[in-house]
DNA sequence: TCTGGGGTCCTAGGACCC
DNA sequence: TCTGGGGTCCTAGGACCC
């Protein structure tokens, strides 16, 4: 599709070969036009090997998503003309929904409407050609899409579905990649219709329960899968791959931080916030690893994912070089965090500390033995159109307690004074040691403290060994006096270390 | 001049909870 | 002393799609 939007946009490309990618360094092949695709060029494929197969004459292009995003809406406007119900599954491809209509839904009315439609496309787009598959599955519609491409049609007869099927290579199902395309053809099962000889339960053993049941239904044309108009966005993320590989700590740092900057705007332009923060790190050999860290609220805040993401950094060695760096932010919330409980009529799940009358050591920094620092921000309304309504950092110390707690200062520091300023939580800062809780058990002690959560080990008459619970700094047990349930700890739990 | 970028879903193990 | 069962959440990695 993006080469034929260049094609239609620069008229002394047409007939010839056109590929749209990365064109420099380490880029791979978008799209190749049908001219290119004759020299071996495809999508996925190295630059450099595209440029050594192709003949002198191709036209190497960088990608212009606005050019290709606006002929998609074109392309997609008229599919809404067609059906209401219509599932977009990427810039060019979507799945329609012919039975939510009043449709003639015969052969020839489906051919009939299919070949308008093709005509409308290409008279609205300027020339740009689609392929269209009916048939009574999303599994045949989209193989019947790309059997005649380009500007096919294909409808699949009902009652004709296995036939269709059963003949093709095991690869054109979907689900079916380079790995389970090779696990099949070791166990000598090249074709749809050899898939639908083995047994079940070899399926399961060889892919798993998802995967196994998934392909033992496909082979025999069962996909009850219902077209679906949109889906809620999992995940949100930004990767670069490094024209040279990047040892310099410094460097990648500042290339975290403009990741996570970028996560961040996108989050906050789409209404979201998350909680996970993901990093990826693809190493000189390819390799590639993830860490993730999941904190206790969601936040569109890029400083507060850049901390969190150079944090996971410094678990992983790079003195070798990185190739790739990615910043991701999943377990979305569709609403950034002031709303998402003020709307549902329920408490921040942040305590307020400056006016909570707990039980707890008096909030005065200058007098608390245990307490080394206690940030109160005045309540206020969430800014209008910052978009930081992520709380700020509330963090524990977790270090010696001779020491000002260096991750805690550095968490809320990056959260900023303006994200400070516009939130209701206070950041507190507890130290290993100190006295947070006195009940029936006994006196209990800051023991161990993470982001979000505290570990507090009690000692006294009814409690002989150490008893340690976690709590959130939502938690009621915290200030609340019913009686929590204690986990009491195994004797090789750190609990039992005690506090430092 | 070897291998992009943005996603989704699944699995497996461990922690934790009741 | 020989250790359940079911559930959720989290993390890491892999397959796959366009």
């Amino acid at each position: 599709m993006f080469a034929a939007v260049e094609q239609r946009d620069k008229p002394s490309l047409r007939g010839k070969p056109v590929i749209v990618g990365g064109v420099a360094g380490r880029g791979v092949v978008s799209t190749a036009s049908y001219e290119a695709r004759a020299f071996g060029a495809h999508s996925a494929m190295p630059m450099a090997q595209a440029r050594r197969l192709c003949p002198p004459n191709t036209a190497y292009l960088s990608p212009r998503f606005p050019a290709y995003q606006r002929t998609s809406a074109v392309v997609m406007e008229l599919l809404a003309g067609v059906s209401p119900l219509v599932e977009q599954v990427s810039i060019d491809e979507a799945f329609v929904d012919l039975a939510a209509t009043d449709h003639d839904l015969s052969v020839a009315g489906i051919t009939a409407l299919s070949r308008r439609l093709k005509a409308d496309i290409a008279a609205a787009t300027g020339g740009v050609t689609g392929s269209i598959g009916a048939a009574s599955s999303k599994l045949l519609a989209k193989i019947g899409s790309d059997l005649n491409k380009p500007d096919g049609l294909t409808v699949v007869a009902p009652g004709d579905e296995l036939t269709t099927l059963h003949p093709m290579p095991v690869r054109r199902l979907g689900g079916v990649g380079p790995a389970t395309e090779q696990r099949l053809h070791r166990a000598r099962v090249r074709t749809v219709g050899e898939l639908a000889a083995v047994p079940l339960e070899d399926l399961v053993d060889w892919f798993g329960t998802a995967h196994g049941h998934g392909l033992f239904r496909l082979a025999r044309a069962d996909d009850p899968r219902p077209v679906v108009s949109s889906r809620e966005t999992k995940s949100v993320s930004a990767e670069e791959t490094f024209d040279i590989d990047v040892t310099d700590p410094a460097r990648l740092i500042h290339e975290l931080d403009l990741l996570s900057a970028r996560v961040a705007a996108r989050l906050r332009r789409s209404g979201l916030t998350g909680r996970t923060v993901n990093i990826k790190v693809r190493h000189p050999d390819f390799t590639t690893v993830t860490r993730a860290l999941t904190r206790d609220q969601p936040t569109d805040d890029g400083e507060l994912i850049a901390a969190q993401a150079r944090r996971l950094l410094a678990e992983i060695p790079t003195y070798g070089g990185i190739r790739l760096l990615g910043v991701g932010v999943s377990t979305l919330y569709d609403f950034a965090q002031d709303d998402l409980f003020t709307a549902a009529g329920e408490d921040p799940p942040t305590l307020d500390f400056p006016d909570d009358p707990t039980p707890f050591p008096p909030a005065d920094s200058s007098t608390s033995p245990g307490l080394s620092a206690a940030l109160a921000t005045s309540p206020s309304a969430p800014a209008p159109s910052s978009g930081s309504a992520s709380s700020p950092e509330t963090s524990f110390s977790s270090g010696p307690s001779s020491v000002a707690p260096p991750a805690l200062s550095g968490a809320s520091l990056a959260a900023g004074p303006s994200s400070l300023a516009t939130s209701s939580a206070a950041v507190r800062v507890w130290r290993p040691g100190q006295d947070v809780r006195h009940d029936e058990h006994g006196t209990g002690w800051v023991h161990g403290s993470g982001i979000g959560r505290v570990t507090v080990r009690f000692e006294g008459p009814n409690t002989p060994i150490g008893r340690v619970r976690t709590f959130f700094v939502d938690d009621p047990h915290l200030q609340a006096a019913d009686p929590p349930d204690w986990v009491i700890p195994s004797s090789e739990s750190e609990a039992d270390r005690g506090p430092e």
